[in-house]
DNA sequence: GCGCGGACCTGACGAATGTCATGGGCTGGG
DNA sequence: CCCAGCCCATGACATTCGTCAGGTCCGCGC
């Protein structure tokens, strides 16, 4: 018996998913819960085999969590096809990495082979993770794209990361720059579409 | 037996809720589909008593297939809890609206009722749509807004509506006065928060 | 220890954006 | 019929953005 501890923030995907393991013969759901700091003292109390973890959560997103985990093996399973995610998966060191319109065998069957210890990841996002390459940006370029998504001014992000306005311009525009973009919010929209937010 | 007919573009999502259900008594799940496009043809086949939803598919969102259904009744289950989609919900004549974090006793328990005749919300939804009130947008100021989500410049939005660009930037600022915000970003999240959009 | 790249800053300049005043046409309600 | 509200437009204006050219620190690898 395969023990599996479901993390997913919305409540009826996770009961659902649980309900369609509850039929996979040789998989059991041992628990659930919806946030990622919960995740952690669920593992200690639950001893499970496979972690699922969903990316987007309150308190701590999967990929935070599933690189202070250890002992279990750890599969994303996300809505969000985006190849930077999938290589800061890897970094992370999971197991496996599934997308949410998968079909139902392709995930037990994912559960099983982690299981067996085999590593198991998405054919099209590794390939596009391939061909796209590593992320472009400095640190420093994400963190203010990434309070420019917010919608603020200049001023507001420079407050907010305690920059100089002239310093925040300068990094957006060598954001813009890599990404071909034509404005801020393209490139946010850019680096989101691919995970290097 | 009530018999459902279940549209979410995500397969994995689709078939969990599918197990879920099919562990409900009293309940079927008479057929999937994951597109928009494919629900009418799907009604027609099947002919189900209940029909989820999804908003966000591709080929067509679920408000907009929802108006054009007649002799099912309809349940919209999504993951955004916006005020302006349930209103746009009601309007489109659909008899309940459940969020994806609901438990899934609530769910069933809104497929039962539904079948019986009664129409169910999300509580929490509908008070926060009582109390924002209506779409303050015109038409027009929500066409731009729109637009100018994707990234573009005032004139690429200009071309793309077939306006001048004063047109476009007299929208947007209106936009932005209504919305309380400093800059299109920021009003074009604000007005996607709240599912004005 | 020297070079290199990243983090951080300044200042200046043109282009894009947001605001305002103003006006015309069109539609639906009182 | 007249008014209110939406749609579309123009032009002027101040502000904000995006770009560019510089410059100072610091850590790292060779």
């Amino acid at each position: 018996m395969i023990r599996i501890l479901l993390a997913d923030d919305q409540h009826l995907v996770r009961e659902a998913l649980a309900a369609l393991l509850g039929l996979e013969p040789g998989i059991e759901v041992a628990g659930q819960v919806g946030r990622g700091d919960e995740v952690a003292a669920a593992v200690a109390a639950t001893r499970p085999d496979v972690v699922l973890l969903d990316i987007e959560m309150p308190g701590g997103d999967g990929l935070t969590v599933a690189a202070g985990l250890t002992g279990v093996r750890v599969i994303i399973l996300t809505t969000f096809g985006r190849p930077g995610y999938l290589r800061r998966a890897m970094d992370a060191g999971v197991a496996g990495y599934v997308v949410k319109d998968a079909r139902a065998g392709e995930l037990a069957d994912a559960i099983r082979r982690v299981h067996a210890g085999e590593r198991v990841f998405d054919r099209k996002l590794a390939a596009a993770s391939l061909s796209e390459g590593a992320n472009p940006l400095t640190g420093r370029e994400r963190d203010v794209l990434r309070a420019a998504t917010e919608g603020g001014t200049i001023a507001d992000i420079a407050r907010r990361l305690y920059l100089s306005d002239g310093t925040v311009r300068n990094y957006l525009s060598s954001a813009i720059g890599k990404l071909g973009a034509r404005n801020r919010a393209e490139a946010a929209r850019a680096a989101e579409a691919k995970g290097w937010l």
